[in-house]
DNA sequence: CCTCACGACTAGATCGATCTAGAAAGGCCG
DNA sequence: CGGCCTTTCTAGATCGATCTAGTCGTGAGG
């Protein structure tokens, strides 16, 4: 069934029917009647999505770019929040999302096929969701001169983005545990490269991961250290493989036993779901949370307040920023002018999961 | 930048350079070359796909359909998994998925216009996702005459269907308590309906709701209480409006401290989610988990052995399930023969949330 | 020398709509 | 009664590719 078909049986033009559908004010009601009758009972489900959207070039979707498998990216709950916060904003366009993650690692995929995912995706633009530097992803969805919004990272590519205060959010949570006395902090980070590598990271690793976002949360902390003035303040930093507890309670627990020097007392997790890892890998090391070890996570996602101990936390507003992005789009799709960065505030949820430290030491 | 173009500066025909992209057997190695360098140096970034999903007749897109907002559908770190399992099997023919939720309970949104996106969406088949009976989605999925594979429910389509056991899951996990002793069972359900409506479920609704897979993992439970002969058992149905924890715990609540009869000593929940739910609020409620109150859940997400305690449950195979709902609908676009339902297998997984009842009664 | 096969490339139809410009029919007014 | 609007409908071009059925050389075989 096509629409030209329909047409000939009622015995109407092609552009009629398309008219019925599209443009209701171009025909008399009647006719109108006529024809969505007919089409309901020749079984025509309407104009073909793909034909109207060569033609209008434009087809009503928006591709979203996950720089992993969907089963990691999907591992923290706050993805959800924001690609429903997306959802929300581009409903008003009926526009719909189309996933496109990086496949399992598996020797069998080459780099260049996979990419070819972005290059031939049926879609009006991209939202590119927190994503490695330099991912061949994002270098086919630019490639490809349609609208392009950026979620976090990379911020090297001259498209709109949207980012939280991620250095401020990892400054309050350390200086709140500064301010508690805590003075043995590991910083529990999210992957500084995509390599999957987890434990100590050095300083050059520090210095040079593709994940820029990670780079900012941890100057965050070091910024705390700084005005703090207190001298011979240690920050073991930390990393986690992938943000999931269970990555981060194998990372975090030969730290937790016994540090580079003394034990620490307190973890900055760079997000809730590492925070929760932690407090796991504590659990497991008979350490109570907070009277042992403090943690603070990042992101406040819906378990956070509910979880035991409930957890101190630096929140975002996950949902807005899903909706700031999807605006954002829309914006670039009707070519109205949009700002190159916006940055979302943070701010600290002290709950029950931080105390001072049992024993001070000098 | 058009194919058109491209040929022209390259002088050559629109076939050759259509050809240099997808049949290179068709064309000189070094015609070819040149090509594609000089596609690079105009910024063409391949053939347009809307153009070429036409012509194919395929446009490299399946839709998933869920029946409610898409922070509800991932609260369920299930769901992610499935949908990992399912690009997975997706991938192979680099197919791409397109989420389309319901939004979220607005009165600005008709049903009518909701269902629109159905059918305006570029796809080339469908996977429904556990999904209410009769939604307006649903339906203007199959008006489409496209591939449809089901996920659970609805079952009464003629689609073909993946299923997980669900009667045999809840009658394993129902005889495990009855077997421990346990006699007054709370079963925190599912949503009957998507009406949002939660609490004490009476018979007309357990018997009538439009979730097909909650009255089937309901009649397991009955029937294993069938099975045991013991009879006086007490089988309290307690619905939940949604599939998280916090619903959960507030549905369950008032029922902890005192059922209708006797206080419950067990519950048996039809999700992990719900289970998590019971166990914060028998927490709150200073009841032990399990020494106060057994708890069995059901699908063995990640957490699930994480937890605390770890959860006995009923484990299904996720992403198995995914990866089939993705072969199935690459069988169906191939037109190769599928089986109308398959049913997947449930394996009961005991850990620490489950133990006798304190205080035996008569 | 003629035919035939083969490799390399192309013309033109086609996929299924939307959109612009304009035609036919009917009503209103002077 | 003729001209001018409106309303209602249509012809034909267009969106950007793919695919079928060729054409045109060129070298091998008889």
């Amino acid at each position: 069934m096509t629409l030209q078909l329909l047409a000939r049986d009622v015995g109407v033009s092609r552009a009629t029917v398309s008219n019925a559908y599209n443009h209701p004010e171009q025909l008399s009601a009647a006719l109108r009647v006529r024809i969505l009758e007919r089409a309901a009972e020749l079984g025509f489900p309407g104009p073909n999505p793909l034909a109207r959207g060569l033609r209008r070039r434009r087809i009503g979707a928006v591709g979203v770019i996950f720089g992993e498998p969907l089963s990691y990216a999907f591992a923290d709950p706050a993805a959800a929040v924001i690609l429903d916060g997306l959802a929300q904003a581009l409903q008003t366009d009926r526009i719909a999302l189309l996933l496109l993650a990086a496949g399992h690692p598996a020797p069998s995929e080459t780099p260049g096929l996979d990419a070819q995912k972005v290059t031939d995706a049926a879609v009006d633009g991209w939202v590119v969701y927190s994503t490695e530097e330099g991912h061949p992803f994002v270098q086919a969805a630019l490639a490809r001169h349609e609208p392009v919004v950026i979620l976090d990272q990379p911020s090297s590519l001259g498209a709109p983005r949207v980012e939280v205060d991620s250095a401020e959010g990892t400054r309050l949570a350390t200086a709140h545990l500064l301010g508690l006395g805590h003075r043995d902090l590991v910083v529990l980070s999210l992957p500084f490269a995509g390599d999957g590598r987890s434990g100590l990271a050095d300083v050059r690793r520090q210095d040079h991961g593709t994940f820029e976002l990670t780079r900012r949360r941890l100057a965050g902390a070091r910024s705390a250290v700084a005005e703090s003035g207190s001298p011979g303040i240690e920050l073991t930093v930390v990393e986690c493989a992938h943000n999931d507890p269970a990555s981060a309670a194998a990372a975090v627990t030969p730290f937790l036993e016994q540090g580079p020097g003394a034990p620490p007392t307190a973890v900055v997790a760079m997000s809730d779901q590492l925070a929760f890892g932690a407090i796991r890998a504590a659990r497991a090391l008979g350490l109570a949370v907070p009277g042992d070890l403090s943690v603070v996570g990042f992101d406040d996602v819906a378990g956070a307040a509910g979880s035991e101990p409930p957890l101190t936390t630096v929140r975002q507003p996950l949902e807005e920023r899903g909706r700031l992005a999807g605006t954002l789009i829309l914006d670039l799709l009707h070519e109205r002018p949009v700002a190159a960065v916006t940055t979302l505030p943070v701010e600290l949820v002290v709950r029950s999961s931080t105390a001072p430290p049992k024993a001070g030491r000098p």
